[in-house]
DNA sequence: CGAATCCTTGAACACCTTCAACAGGGGTGG
DNA sequence: CCACCCCTGTTGAAGGTGTTCAAGGATTCG
């Protein structure tokens, strides 16, 4: 079954993603920031050696010193609850970011955890900040990428406050299908980093219930997944899936 | 029933918040910024004439052009569903901002609405941002009630995945408690201004779900709740229902 | 005072969870 | 190289929590 596409979908958890498809990039590109600006940032960012799965970037309780760009692979963040279960906060994709919580706290409310070997730049944030103050554009940025954030969190609090379970898997396939286009991947082939405990956890579902809804979603010719390889097989109607509040909550709530 | 403390209780909705019980000061306030830039920003800020309950301070896809503090009352931002009903996002009480996630979009993601008669400070937002280039701690500061924003919502994230009703409606009612408390009013006995409606729909829960809890939460003395005014009875008790994760969800999720 | 709206209460139902058992891979060691 | 085991994922059945549907009660505002 479309074995040809294989290649390139298994490496994509090799490629580097170049600085300029990065997230952070836009921090400079879109108010053209010379050469010279560029280069300066450039110079704060550091590459780390790449991280093994299972390892952490950082813990909760770590000090906060810098932000995380994916540069390949996959990070998972997440947060303790009080009963010392966890909540999974997000999947970060190569070229996003990660840390952005953590600037008002001085120490990391949450932690990171690769998903698989991935590689990321570290960029010492007070270092990022005195060089925004010279680079008034950049700072404009630093401000989008946190509200972007924002949006994000907000879209996900929709996910989760009203929506079936059904909606929130589609919905979390379509925004993994999404963000992978943004990158030049392919929309309706890729792998699953995260296991489907960490995809209920994120959605706010049981195991069993992800594990169901897969199956049906096969059944129903919206995908093929096999473990941990996901082909989305009518793009279209998974969208609408996700987009779609509930057949209609009795009335219309105050405009 | 301690009706002497009703007066100060209900005149919440009149008293204005002073700049320096205000979340914009501590834009300024912790790197001890001089009386001057303290000047330059009190100078841009504009203070809008009060809205009374049910005006909007804006509108999904009007154009971005200020950030507002809450002065006095409350206001509920929400966004549009696919379907056209609405999600509450948030309630903004005295001394918070407002409008944060638009920064990246240049129009309003979301709507704001005032839920009773209140006033704000508007802080056109190309003006603060020209500012906090000549007031490096100013854009630090920013950048932190930013963070805070994502702190905030990823809390929510954690409240609407995995807990239930109980802890849900609990978790509302401790954090207007404790955010009363930081402006000085007091910690057990407020004024709902949102609708059950409004509630139900921000916790993600039916309008009918939140009338029972409360009616137990009553029953079980917990508090009194008498239409809109609520007085809390065992604080700690219900900070325990808000804080706990439910019974122990099987087993040790990997950590 | 009447009407509209908001809130409450009750009963049936639906969805998702929980409990339980099994299957399938991947790694390790024999 | 195969056997075994552990972990992850799948499937089934029972149960609970919250929703939906329906109706009645309270409050506010014209």
């Amino acid at each position: 079954m479309g074995g040809e596409d294989l290649s390139k979908i298994i490496s994509l958890t090799q490629i580097k993603v170049a600085c300029k498809d990065c997230n952070l990039f836009q921090l400079c590109l879109p108010v053209g920031i010379g050469d010279e600006d560029l280069e300066l940032l450039d110079r704060i960012i550091r590459r780390k050696r790449p991280v093994r799965r299972g390892e952490h970037l950082f813990q909760v309780g770590d000090r906060f010193q810098a932000i995380y760009a994916v540069r390949s692979g996959s990070i998972k963040t997440f947060a303790p609850t009080e009963d010392g279960h966890e909540q999974v906060i997000g999947f970060h994709l190569p070229g996003e970011l990660l840390g952005l919580a953590a600037i008002t706290a001085e120490y990391h409310p949450c932690a990171a955890k690769a998903l698989e070997t991935s590689s990321v730049c570290e960029i010492p944030f007070d270092e990022l900040e005195q060089l925004s103050e010279q680079v008034p554009s950049l700072q404009h940025q630093l401000l989008k990428v946190m509200s972007k954030e924002i949006l994000h969190d907000q879209s996900l609090l929709m996910l989760l406050g009203k929506k079936s379970a059904e909606e929130r898997l589609a919905a979390l396939l379509i925004s993994l299908s999404d963000r992978y286009r943004q990158r030049g991947f392919s929309v309706s082939e890729f792998h699953l980093s995260m296991s489907r405990n960490d995809i209920g956890n994120y959605l706010g579902l049981a195991v069993e219930t992800v594990s169901r809804l897969f199956t049906r979603f096969q059944e129903e010719g919206l995908l093929t997944v096999q473990r941990k390889h996901i082909r989305i097989l009518d793009l279209p109607r998974l969208r609408a899936l996700a987009t779609n509040v509930r057949p209609a909550p009795s009335r219309l709530s105050q405009a």
